[in-house]
RNA sequence: GGGCGCAUAGCUCAGCUGGUUUAGAGCAUCUGCCUUACAAGCAGAGGGUCGGAGGUUCGAAUCCUUCUGCGCCCA
């Protein structure tokens, strides 16, 4: 057989996957076996993979491949969101350079219909790609969460949540993106501290007097004010109180009014009322039952309703920038100073967010808060890394309402209806409905009306926000709503949810509220928040940076296998992860590695026996100790992987397959040149083999796939992914220590090697000083001739006395000499002896000041105790060897 | 303004309920090697007193207080 001294992703990837593709391995259907489920974070369909999509999916690939290795029934369901906003604006933006169409120019319908065409040929990329990675999604149950099914799971949770009265239409501030000229809920707005200014603006008083002088930041929505408040215990304003002041160039009267909300030491301690424009403004408002002026229109212009002519069509902030001179002019404008503050964007668009007084559907969430507050708090769902418990109890505990119309047509039409008669948004009757029909016949008992027909009503103009259906993601995709007792009732609650912390408020929330509210049940047993993927410099990954390297390039480059070790091999759970291609590259080397320790092992020639016995007894050694080692690592690996420390795991195998495995068991049993290794150790090696492609799989499926099947011959249906986890048996301590420690005399050995200069193939005499410790060492079968072996000696013996013309060194308590064919340097010797002596004497009166110390011994449990008595023993058996070995330097000088 | 979290080697991080040798790993660095699996490699080495101060304790990187710096969420 020839391998290719490299391994080669590009050639192995594809085959395999379309192996496991044909062989139905992804595919679940419910059975007597434990389910195991994990629902996608259904990404954008507009998406397209990206550094954050990698992690998070490469996670959960790694936990459905484990899951299926243990016999479970793994199912992951894959799928895409049809956001709303993001696809609205890519198909507006399609339909304008590929078709010169606006979207005032078409119909609803045609809308939907040019929609759809887009996003069979440009969505769900991204699940395509995803296949690239590896990801053993069960692609049969690819979801969308605009499916017709999925489509009246939304409409039927809008209903039911509306005859609950869990759900309401109403008058309210909220967030208006004027570029997308839609309505956004709290969670889509993000605040920034931008620079900004203050104007100082005097409002002279009715009465001719100086008035008062205001300091805001928006002096466009001037015209839009009804009062000026201030505090009612400010003495500086108390008289003006109850009186009137005019607005600058309109001359306008409005009152001065006290309320409590006004901060005296903030501005000027006189606070413009503009109700229409800040949500404070508003509340203060109600209270003083004052007028509403809205003068901003939905595209972010200054609307005919506000009185002064020269800014009105023009844009809020054009409208800003002619304000200053206009005040300036009118003698009004007291002084501009800088003011940083927090400007809040649409998390879409960008654009500086309006609050808006409008009409809209919310979601009453304190009536869905409790069972999903509790869920967490007493873990029934399980977060990890648990302290996201506090940054979401946090939330939930200060929910406002969640607002859920989008005025877009790419989404869930809202099952509302209203009679045509009534004005537009001053309807009085609402028809919730999950059909026109339904809505007609409620319109007809609730007005009396009988003669009423379909002509009569209008469905309302707005769609759901896509959280509003991504929030049923894990009862929609079993089809929960309306098969109860079908699939859903053997996959849900899914087993785990791998999601970024980002969206613990978009999504996982709403998702447990869900959960508790339509099933009465969690949607799934633990949350597994991931960090956010950033380069180098901290910088969160993003377009706009160029920061975020080409997904699919990097797994041209490195492999699928390379990247998935590059994003796992630094990211603890909920830790930021600092990207560097290098992470990936160290994951090839890993797979050649792997690769070249296969074209090792398949290129011995292999023979009945061992070719003498010290090969026989060394080679038993080496296959015991390796697996005595293989025992303890599937141990620690359990325990890591039960607790989803995935970093550490795939860490501890790395080591594992790379130091144990290659750079000792190998060099171990390698046969010399043109000799054969025995049968036995042959197959032990194969075992073993097998089993680290096994326990590596999850991390890196591809390669240990192909190296499963290089091997040994495998029948039809004997694939590595259909393998079965190890179950570790107890390891033998006492030989791993042992040999553990002959590692350590090697590696003695072969530093004095590098210091002294003496190359490796020329075989040293090495000898022991004889005790009952280094006769238990060298006694053990195998530790002999392993040392001989992978140290190069020409002997190993003990030794009663001092050997002379060598130096020594120590392996535990043990003294070592390696004689030397040179002359020896006494001074460097005695340096490095003295360094030597210094730690372990500093070791040993820190360990007996404690053991002096009458109250350590009195009152630290004996084990402890012990422990440092022993301690004391070795640090003491240590310093005596030392203080020989320079003794003896001393004589031979 | 309210709340949460972090600070351990040059970098990224482990170190769970305080005690298994005066702190571990990976990467980076340094030294020597193209040794017949792998230079995408091999063999070895150096490097931190655990942000500062105080306290609890026989004993603290680990618990408490406080200061400093950083990050995040919410307003």
């Amino acid at each position: 057989m020839t391998l290719s001294t490299r391994y080669n992703p590009q050639e192995t990837e594809q085959r395999w996957y379309q192996h496991w593709l044909d062989n139905n391995y992804f595919h679940s259907v419910p059975d007597d076996r434990e389910p195991f489920t994990i629902v996608i974070p259904p990404p954008n369909v507009t998406g397209v993979l990206h550094m954050g999509h990698m992690l998070n999916n490469t996670i959960q690939d790694i936990l459905i491949r484990k899951a299926r290795l243990d016999g479970k029934n793994a199912c992951w369901v894959p799928g895409t969101d049809h956001a709303s906003i993001a696809t609205e604006a890519k198909v507006v933006q399609w339909l304008r350079k590929e078709k010169n169409l606006r979207k005032v120019d078409i119909t609803r319908d045609q809308f939907m219909e040019y929609a759809y065409q887009w996003k069979d040929k440009y969505g769900g990329i991204i699940l395509q790609q995803l296949r690239r990675l590896g990801a053993s999604c069960d692609w049969n149950r690819t979801a969308f969460t605009m499916d017709p099914g999925y489509y009246s799971d939304v409409i039927r949770v809008f209903v039911d949540l509306y005859q609950k009265d869990k759900l309401y239409r109403g008058l309210r501030m909220v967030n208006w993106d004027p570029e997308a000229k839609t309505v956004l809920s709290n969670e889509e707005v993000i605040y920034k501290e931008e620079q900004s200014q203050f104007y100082h603006i005097r409002y002279k008083g009715e009465d001719g007097s100086e008035g008062v002088v205001i300091a805001t930041q928006r002096p466009e929505t001037i015209f839009a004010d009804v009062a000026i408040a201030v505090h009612p215990k400010d003495e500086r304003y108390q008289s003006l109180v109850g009186k009137n002041v005019l607005i600058p160039l309109i001359n306008r009267a409005i009152p001065v009014i006290a309320d409590e909300y006004v901060d005296i030491a903030f501005g000027t301690g006189a606070l413009k009322i503009t109700p229409a424009h800040d949500p404070n403004d508003y509340e203060i408002g109600l209270r003083h039952n004052l007028p509403v002026i809205d003068t901003i229109a939905d595209d972010g212009r200054i609307s005919e309703a506000c009185t002064y002519e020269p800014i009105v069509g023009l844009d809020r902030f054009d409208a800003r920038k002619h304000m200053k001179p206009a005040l300036e002019e009118s003698g009004c404008l007291v002084k501009i100073e800088d003011y940083t503050t927090n400007i809040g964007r649409s998390e879409r668009t960008n654009a500086v967010v309006e609050p808006k007084l409008s009409l809209q559907w919310f979601v009453n969430m304190t009536s869905l808060r409790e069972p999903a507050l509790k869920a967490v708090a007493e873990e029934e769902i399980k977060f990890y890394p648990p302290s996201f418990q506090n940054l979401y109890r946090n939330w939930m505990e200060n929910l406002r309402d969640w607002c859920i119309s989008r005025q877009l047509w790419w989404g869930h039409r809202i099952p509302a209806w209203y009679l045509k008669s009534e004005a537009f948004n001053k309807e009085t009757y609402i028809f919730v409905a999950a059909s026109a029909e339904e809505a007609l016949e409620i319109a007809r008992q609730q007005t009396g009306n009988a003669a009423l027909t379909l002509d009569d009503l209008r469905q309302d103009e707005d769609v759901l926000d896509t959280w509003a259906s991504s929030w049923l993601w894990p009862i929609s995709v079993f089809d929960g709503f309306n098969q109860p007792d079908g699939e859903i009732k053997y996959y849900y609650p899914t087993s785990l949810l791998v999601t970024g912390w980002d969206i613990i408020f978009f999504w996982v929330a709403r998702m447990i509220m869900a959960g508790y509210e339509f099933k009465g049940q969690r949607p799934f047993n633990a949350v597994y928040f991931t960090g956010m993927v950033r380069d180098k410099q901290r910088r969160k990954m993003s377009k706009s940076l160029g920061n975020s390297p080409d997904a699919l390039q990097l797994i041209d480059d490195y492999g699928a296998d390379g990247v998935r070790y590059g994003l796992l091999s630094s990211s603890p759970a909920g830790g930021d992860l600092l990207f560097d291609d290098k992470l990936c590259e160290t994951g090839r080397n890993f797979c050649n590695k792997l690769w070249n320790a296969l074209r090792l092992v398949k290129g011995w020639e292999i023979a009945p026996q061992a070719v003498d016995s010290a090969t026989a007894v060394n080679n038993q050694l080496a296959a015991d100790w390796l697996h005595q080692k293989l025992q303890s690592v599937i141990s620690q690996l359990d325990e890591l992987l039960a607790d989803y420390r995935l970093s550490e795991a795939l860490m501890l195998l790395y080591k594992f397959i790379w130091d144990d495995f290659c750079s000792w068991y190998l060099e171990m049993i390698k046969p010399g040149f043109g000799q054969p290794i025995d049968q036995t150790t042959y197959d032990r090696t194969l075992d073993a083999f097998e089993v680290m492609t096994t326990l590596l799989h999850p991390f890196m499926p591809f390669v240990t796939e192909e190296i499963w099947h290089q091997l040994r011959d495998r029948l039809e249906g004997e694939d590595c992914i259909a393998g079965h986890w190890p179950a570790a048996t107890v390891s033998d301590a006492a030989l791993i220590n042992k040999v553990e420690e002959a590692k350590s005399v090697v590696s003695s050995i072969r530093e004095i090697r590098n210091n002294k200069g003496i190359k490796i193939k020329d075989q040293l005499s090495v000898f022991v000083q004889d005790t009952p410790a280094a006769q238990a060492l060298l006694g053990t079968p195998g530790i002999r001739e392993m040392i001989t072996k992978m140290a190069n000696l020409e002997k190993l013996e003990t030794s009663t006395g001092e050997v002379t013309n060598s130096v020594s060194f120590l392996a535990g308590a043990e003294k070592f000499f390696v004689v030397l064919n040179q002359q020896i340097d006494h001074t460097e010797e005695r340096e490095r002896l003295l360094k030597e002596l210094a730690y372990h004497q500093g070791f040993v009166n820190s360990v007996e000041k404690k053991l002096s110390n009458e109250r350590f011994v009195n009152s630290a449990p004996a084990n402890v105790v012990e422990m440092e008595r022993k301690k004391l023993a070795d640090g003491q058996a240590k310093v005596k060897n030392l203080e020989e070995a320079l003794a003896q330097l001393g004589l031979s000088s």
